[in-house]
DNA sequence: CCTGATACTTACCGAAAAGTGAGTACCCCA
DNA sequence: TGGGGTACTCACTTTTCGGTAAGTATCAGG
């Protein structure tokens, strides 16, 4: 049986949220989004230290195909790209919240490092 | 760079988070620990359609080694295993819970099937 | 006595995800 | 005139993930 969903079936509305974050990246391009409002593309490539521009340029675009990151191409030279959170993807970060609380209190427990950035 | 991250570093507690329930079944794993409180293998398998009891195995003991489910045997003939969730565990699955009304809300809104189980 | 249930393990395979390195077209600055 | 920045794409390789099928030991039920 092959279920890699993109766009369900799902067995619940966790199946469906991490269907649309699955993939290396992509949490924590929302998050960059969420606390910088708008960034460029080379921004956050910087802000990502380790992910390759094939990477990057590959899931930001699944998730502006899945409505949760707006990118706006400036037609100038050089070649201007702004990416910022739409409203779902607003309220999908606010749902990861807790979530990630959860994960710095368990790195606190774990004494788990963080990366050197 | 290779980042194949169970157990650090990570960036923040999303990623950290991330971590530790990346992997096809393991939400579901714990939703079905979550809801039934205590499950034995075969059963857990029955309430995943296309699990495989390796991936299953797989799965569960990993979770178990993140401390997120407690996994007792019974020295029996035929073998009895049962799992539950730990105190862990069951934060996490707290956690998860507005990441899984986001899911259910987008699955309304963008007509997604379900499974069918 | 044969089948099925129990909870796995092992070996193997194909698919999917991610990484590498090059190339593109244009501009600015020294 | 050469180096760096801009935002990518493309071809290719490697790594990881998950699936399939078989084997294991024991017992209960028909």
């Amino acid at each position: 049986m092959v279920r890699g969903t993109r766009n369900g079936p799902y067995f619940c509305g966790i199946d469906a949220a991490m269907d649309v974050i699955s993939g290396k990246w992509k949490v924590l391009i929302l998050w960059e989004l969420h606390h910088h409002g708008v960034r460029r593309f080379a921004e956050l490539r910087r802000g990502l230290p380790g992910v390759s521009e094939k990477m990057l340029t590959q899931h930001v675009r699944e998730l502006e195909e899945d409505g949760l990151v707006r990118r706006e191409v400036y037609p100038e030279v050089p070649p201007r790209v702004e990416y910022s959170l739409t409203d779902d993807g607003t309220s999908l970060n606010a749902s990861l919240a807790s979530l990630g609380l959860w994960g710095t209190e368990r790195i606190r427990r774990t004494g788990a490092a963080k990366v050197t950035p």
